[in-house]
DNA sequence: TTTCGCTCGGGAAGGTTTCCCAACATTTCG
DNA sequence: CGAAATGTTGGGAAACCTTCCCGAGCGAAA
């Protein structure tokens, strides 16, 4: 372990709790000069710009613009940005987003504090760093396919209007009698959609739509 | 503020990055001689009947039987215990169900430490604590709609538990491990809330867990 | 015109859901 | 108290659905 020249850091998470644990933990390191804190995307993006940061550490749930939007707005303005992403999701889809929007590292928050030391270590020094566990079940599913930008881009015309369909709670028969077509060609369909969005179950489908903004929530 | 007879307190969550956090917190207090840590249900119950907290600090999202099971499960033994939920969920339903369990307080993870141990005193005083803004929004809901009440109020406190994480996009085997539960219990769980719901399929279930504000809408 | 990607669906294997049932625990109530 | 109702867990069997692999048609680029 080399010890770099002492690195500044922006721990971006909305709970205080979570960024207090943080502090702790990072307080005992001693290549640690200075710890700046934010609790939302817009505060984020100002102190990564005022304060220059050697390093962040951030949440995906924030309030406000959105974690990824975050990364990509940090990226877009310093591209050799150093950001570890530490989120409570382990779902692949939230990994690929996060790493193509320009992340360098990806950890979960029920991972150990050595683990998470581990990764700080790595993308502090440019390397990418990926939650072992999590790696795996990526490395999987980008043999199966490359991509991730909207889900429009990645459907085609077709596939698209099946998600939809189903996405809003339209069973497998319903979509193809809706669409003039077997429940067969459906099925095949949703497999093919799910495999392209990196999904594994229906709902998750739905969740995709609303956070999407092509399906509306109500409240 | 009056200084109580230093107490000692269960920490359960399943984030160890949390569990620091509070750490950090709580040893800057006085008042508190010992600090218990649990991070799943199973050892959370265990080391409350052996180490008889005055106090316990709960996430809702754990591992194994659930936050809600446990609480009941603590409460039945002791009709005096003093549970505060800490949770990410600031959606009514989800306070509604951890008071009606038995927790003394609810507060998300989002408020401020100072918050956090006003809450700790008022519940360590056998008080009620509800955060404020929540507080609102239950009243308000209980103003507007028991359609909500009218949804989850027909499920058993089991089946809500498999409604939520299946509407949350988990298969039936990552909702049985989630629960200890085999794939089947859960397959047959999910046929009966489906049934009483008056849906037939699961993305059917997710949407009315948007429509009734237990999930909430990101973005 | 050859190649490519999209649309559509068959087949087989394997997995899931449904519905029915049983055991046991807990609660309720006369 | 003891009977009845309700809740929790899962087995069994049949029906049903998903996955993955394949091929055929079709229209648009190259």
């Amino acid at each position: 372990m080399k010890s770099s020249p002492s690195l500044s850091i922006l721990l971006v998470d909305d709970h205080a709790v979570v960024r207090m644990g943080y502090g702790m933990l990072l307080g005992q390191m001693d290549t640690i000069a200075k710890i700046i804190e934010a609790e939302n995307s817009e505060s984020a993006y100002r102190l990564y710009v005022t304060e220059q940061p050697d390093l962040v550490i951030m949440d995906l749930s924030l309030p406000g613009a959105g974690g990824l939007a975050t990364i990509r707005k940090i990226v877009k303005r310093d591209a050799d940005a150093r950001i570890l992403v530490f989120s409570v999701h382990d779902e692949p889809i939230y990994i690929k987003r996060a790493m193509d929007s320009g992340a360098k590292g990806y950890i979960t928050k029920s991972c150990s504090p050595e683990r998470l030391l581990e990764a700080l270590q790595k993308v502090s020094e440019n390397d990418t760093y990926i939650q072992p566990e999590l790696a795996q079940k990526l490395l999987i599913q980008q043999f199966n396919h490359h991509q991730t930008e909207s889900i429009t881009d990645q459907l085609t015309a077709r596939e698209f209007e099946v998600f939809l369909l189903v996405a809003q709670g339209n069973s497998t028969q319903a979509t193809g009698k809706h669409l003039h077509l077997s429940a067969k060609t459906i099925a095949n369909y949703v497999s093919l959609i799910k495999n392209k969005l990196g999904v594994t179950t229906d709902v998750e489908l739905a969740h995709l739509a609303y956070n999407c903004g092509i399906l509306p929530s109500s409240n």
